[in-house]
RNA sequence: GCCUCGGUGGUGAAAUUGGUAGACACAAGGGACUUAAAAUCCCUCGCCCUAACCAGCGUGCCGGUUCGACUCCGGCCCGAGGCACCA
């Protein structure tokens, strides 16, 4: 074999074999275990990046290593091709957005092959393929005869001027990104889907999915959010004015008073889970879509002024949340349902329409955003509830306003004077907590349950409210204003209504010649929404949104399993590989994409399709992949960053940063963060360049050595330059031995030992053995772990373990007068390292299939490493004669000592009382206590 | 703002889950080989004191539990991911 590692030609011949070999090729078979191992598919964005990489690689390795226990292994790849980029790219580039998402998956596909994963190629799909998507609109058309799927209107950004719904993504500091518009909140008619009604079960199958991170489960707990709370009725006090008789301009209809909500009998409902906090509320807040504030906006200028307000500014949730609280009055009132208070309604901003009930009960003393509001806008401040701890305690009561403020006298709120009132100066923790009620009339003293049930019930008795629990979950809203994207299958007819397409009439195809600007190019072709009603035959017209791409993200794993059935959205082999034994994805996907996907599987095993309740058994989520940034700022705050590759960093003499300059110009540049590699920081390493320079199987073991798969990866040129150097090494000293030692055996057979125990082992070699099988023993509990990074390094402990011991071959040169003993204890030494080798080749396969596939086929000819079969560590070579026990004295580390393996409790803690060091640490006093960690320590307590 | 995760030498990290902190690497420094450079090989490498040893200090910060804490508990600071129309 040549001496010199070669990766280009390794790495060509070994791709060429397993594709002529069809050696990934996924089959269907009965009689063996099945693993499935996918990675989330890729955006076809242009080119792979980084994170791409490193997640394929995971896969990669996961895959093999199940092929190598035997498994029948699936890792299939696709395209998630639908998406608002090729859109963007389409305006930017003047191309059809289908034509640049093929060429794009064209590109990534080699780029993808030169990685050399073990891909079954023959499942690759497309989710903009109208054979991939019908399946989708087929059903939903089923879901929505079912009730799972439904209409209603919901606010989107709307960019004014070009009159145009934007993206979360879109909207920058309340402004379209294109046209600099300040963007307002638009309601639409949308479709949703019913995840709310599988909630429950969605939280609860969280419980049965132990290979998943703890940290995914808790975000998607919280993310569904079931409480235990009340519902409260407030009655409404009539409004002093007539009502009148039209909405808005342009509505048909008179609204009838429960829609202007101020009927005789009408209730503001809230939703709460500090019920027991009620007799504290001072003020209601409702949305200022809801119909109390819309009727009050009719007879009141300046809370249409104010609702015109709350219009602006984005959808999203950390918007709503980070903005400054404002609300008003709306001069209408509601009865306190407990203890007949009149209570002011307020308008606020923090209020949301289409949460609950879009209306909350405000309790400033005990909820921290309210107490914000209420000092803003000096609204009584209510406390009805003290810490548990105050219990018994003399109480006495200041006024505040109108209300009231308990103080303990040693754990008193902070109270202040301001002006003429008495101010609740600072928020206290303390008082959001559950707690014993005060100044609560008949719920004096009751703990948190007590109160909740008794308050409750007496809501029960009056008809004003009862006992609810509630999800934070909200339906998925699922129609995007977009041309890229599956067509939802809707037909609009004048007589029959909404009628989704039948089923011999799907795919509705999405036309792929277009040009694109400004909104969507299926409302300017008639030729194509201009259609037949379904049921009545007269003319009608087609839905012009398409779908949210999440839509085509929740099921693909399942359609790997039977990618060219065209008569069924899955078959009967999806029973056979369903469900995925592993999916590894980005750690940003934990909540939206898999949280759909698990419901699309419920949704799919209910219609019989998909076997179990969930889609993936285990998951792993990946971290990012960060890097350096380099940037200037020019005169007007412009940032313009530099790519790494174009900058010179120079250090000090430890090796810290401490200047960079570019290449170009020799001027210096600042030193940025380490972020995430973007294209916005211009600090993305092309993995291409990587692969040309070094080859696949380099790329691949720096990715897995440098972190665990779940932590962030720091990009390190140097690093790679290790990993790289590692080969050449492993490569070099394989092919001594190869070309040297081992080819005095030409039958491997006579090196193979199969009976270790019989086996004439020279003592030199024994320890290295050990040492060879110990860091084996740690890389098998370390790949059942999937920390990779300790793999490696155990595969390098291997490789210098074979390589540091002097007299592992040179004990020879002292034999060469007695031919027995030489040949003797050269085969021990061929055979301990036959064996190291053969161990390393395949342990390290996993992470650098190319460079190990071709080292096997030199060390055990005739034989594929994907059948040699897992290596295990030989429990008899771990023993050792003698172990080394630290001592500590109090807990302090003071000596060490070396015992027979063998030694008991009583000779252990002799020898270590013996130790003269010990002895200097103990003084003379006696030892109040010895604790034996076995084979570890002995810590005597003085 | 809310939810979740993280913080260990000059750097990436390890420590089998309460038992020797820094394995394995990278960088840096020194040396060998070489006409020279590259490549390769060998040595040193947490901080502090010291000629050296010993001792002392040390896992973001403050406090607690324990014979013993990177690991468990309480509080704080900083960073990252997500927040429902980026994927």
């Amino acid at each position: 074999m040549e001496d010199i590692y070669q990766p280009q030609q390794i790495e060509k011949e070994a791709q060429q074999a397993w594709s002529d070999g069809q050696v990934f090729k996924a089959v269907e078979n009965s009689t063996r275990e099945k693993f499935y191992c996918l990675s989330m598919f890729p955006y076809p964005s242009g080119r792979l990046h980084m994170g791409h990489v490193r997640n394929y690689t995971i896969g990669d390795v996961i895959s093999r290593f199940q092929r190598m226990k035997g498994k029948n292994v699936l890792q299939p790849m696709g395209w998630d091709a639908f998406g608002l980029p090729a859109e963007n790219a389409a305006m930017q580039n003047n191309v059809a957005p289908a034509a640049w998402t093929y060429a794009n998956a064209d590109y990534m596909r080699n780029q993808l092959k030169a990685l050399g994963l073990a891909i079954d190629w023959d499942r690759e799909l497309a989710t903009c393929r109208p054979d991939y998507y019908r399946w989708e609109q087929w059903l939903f058309t089923r879901l929505f005869k079912k009730g799972l799927i439904y209409k209603k209107t919901a606010p989107v950004n709307w960019d004014p001027v070009d009159n145009t719904v934007l993206a979360n993504e879109q909207v920058i500091d309340g402004r379209g990104w294109r046209s600099g518009a300040l963007v307002e909140k638009r309601d639409i008619p949308m479709y949703f889907m019913r995840i709310t009604a599988y909630a429950e079960e969605l939280l609860s199958e969280l419980d049965n999915l132990p290979g998943w991170p703890e940290q995914v489960k808790t975000m998607q707990r919280n993310w569904i959010g079931k409480s235990y709370g009340c519902e409260v009725h407030f009655p409404i006090e009539p409004s002093p004015l007539a009502p009148l008789p039209m909405a808005g301009e342009g509505s048909q209809k008179p609204l009838s008073p429960r829609e202007r909500g101020w009927g005789e009998g009408d209730a503001l409902k809230v939703y709460t889970t500090r019920p027991d906090t009620l007799m504290g509320a001072t003020y209601v807040a409702v949305a200022a879509e809801h119909p109390l504030a819309l009727a009050a906006a009719l007879d009141n200028p300046e809370v249409a002024a104010f609702i015109e307000e709350c219009k602006q500014g984005g959808t999203s949730e950390a918007d709503m949340a980070t903005m400054e609280k404002k609300g008003m009055p709306i001069g209408r009132f509601v009865i306190h349902p407990l203890n007949g208070e009149k209570l002011p309604v307020w308008v606020a901003n923090y209020v949301l329409w289409g949460y609950g009930e879009g209306a909350v009960m405000a309790v400033p003393a005990h909820d921290e955003r309210d107490f914000a509001f209420a000092n803003k806008y000096r609204l009584p401040i209510k406390p009805v509830i003290v810490p548990e701890s105050w219990r018994g305690k003399e109480i006495s009561a200041m006024t505040f306003s109108e209300s009231v403020a308990y103080e303990s006298p040693d754990e008193a709120p902070t109270l202040g004077v301001e002006g003429e009132s008495l101010v609740w100066l600072e928020w206290d923790e303390r008082f959001a907590e559950h707690g014993i009620c005060v100044k609560s009339g008949d719920y004096d003293g009751k703990d948190f349950q007590e109160a909740f049930d008794a308050i409750s019930a007496d809501l029960q008795e009056k008809g004003l409210g009862q006992k609810r629990t509630q999800f934070r979950l909200r339906d998925w809203g699922i129609s995007r204003q977009r041309y890229w994207g599956c067509p939802v299958p809707i037909i609009y007819c004048p007589t029959c209504g909404d009628v989704p397409v039948p089923e011999d009439q799907l795919p509705v195809v999405l036309p792929e010649d277009v040009t694109i600007d400004i909104g969507s190019p299926l409302k300017k072709m008639p030729h194509w929404y201009q259609t037949t009603c379904p049921e009545c035959g007269a003319a009608a017209e087609r839905e012009t949104d398409t779908f949210d791409t999440f839509v085509e993200s929740s099921w693909y794993y399942a359609r790997y399993a039977c990618p060219d059935s065209s008569t069924s959205m899955l078959d009967n082999r999806a029973q056979y590989w369903l469900p995925v034994d592993q999916y590894i994805g980005g750690i940003e996907h934990a909540i939206l994409h898999l949280l759909y996907a698990r419901f699309f599987h419920k949704l799919m095993r209910d219609e019989g399709l998909t076997p179990g309740n969930e889609p993936f058994i285990n998951l792993l989520t990946q971290g990012m992949v960060v890097a350096p940034t380099f940037l200037r700022e020019s005169s007007d705050g412009k940032k313009h960053y530099f790519n790494p590759a174009d900058v010179d960093v120079s250090t000090d003499d430890r090796g810290r940063p401490v200047g960079a300059t570019l290449k170009a110009d020799g001027q210096p540049v600042i030193i940025g963060g380490t972020e995430k590699m973007s294209k916005s920081k211009n600090n993305g390493v092309d993995p291409q360049s990587l692969i040309d320079l070094y080859g696949a199987d380099t790329a691949r073991l720096f990715m897995m050595f440098a972190a665990p798969p779940d932590q962030s990866l720091e990009w390190s040129d140097t690093g790679v330059e290790g990993a790289f150097r590692f080969l050449k090494r492993l490569w070099g000293r394989a092919s001594t031995h190869i070309n040297g030692a081992f080819a005095h055996y030409p039958n491997r057979k006579d090196l193979h030992v199969q009976d270790w125990a019989n086996f004439p082992l020279e003592d030199s070699h024994r320890e290295v053995r050990r040492i060879i099988h110990v860091s084996l023993k740690q890389a098998n509990f370390d790949f059942a772990k999937h920390q990779f990074n300790t793999v490696v390094s155990g595969a390098m402990k291997i490789l210098n373990a074979l390589n540091d011991d002097k007299s592992f071959w040179d004990g020879a040169v002292m034999l060469k007068d007695q031919p027995e003993r030489l040949a003797s204890f050269q085969l021990s030494a061929a055979a301990v390292a036959f064996e190291g080798y053969s161990i390393l080749a395949r342990l390290l396969y996993p992470i650098a299939p190319h460079i190990c596939h071709a080292l096997w086929q030199n060390l055990v000819p005739g034989i594929d490493i994907l059948e040699a079969g897992w290596p295990v560590e030989d429990e008899s070579a771990l023993a050792q004669d003698s172990i080394e026990l630290v001592v500590q004295v109090n807990g302090k580390l003071r000596s060490k000592i070396t015992v027979p393996a063998s030694a008991g409790k009583d000779a252990i803690e002799a020898t270590a009382l013996q130790d003269e060091t010990v002895g200097k640490f103990i003084e003379g006093k006696n030892p109040k206590k010895i604790i034996l960690v076995p084979g570890k320590l002995v810590n005597i307590v003085v």
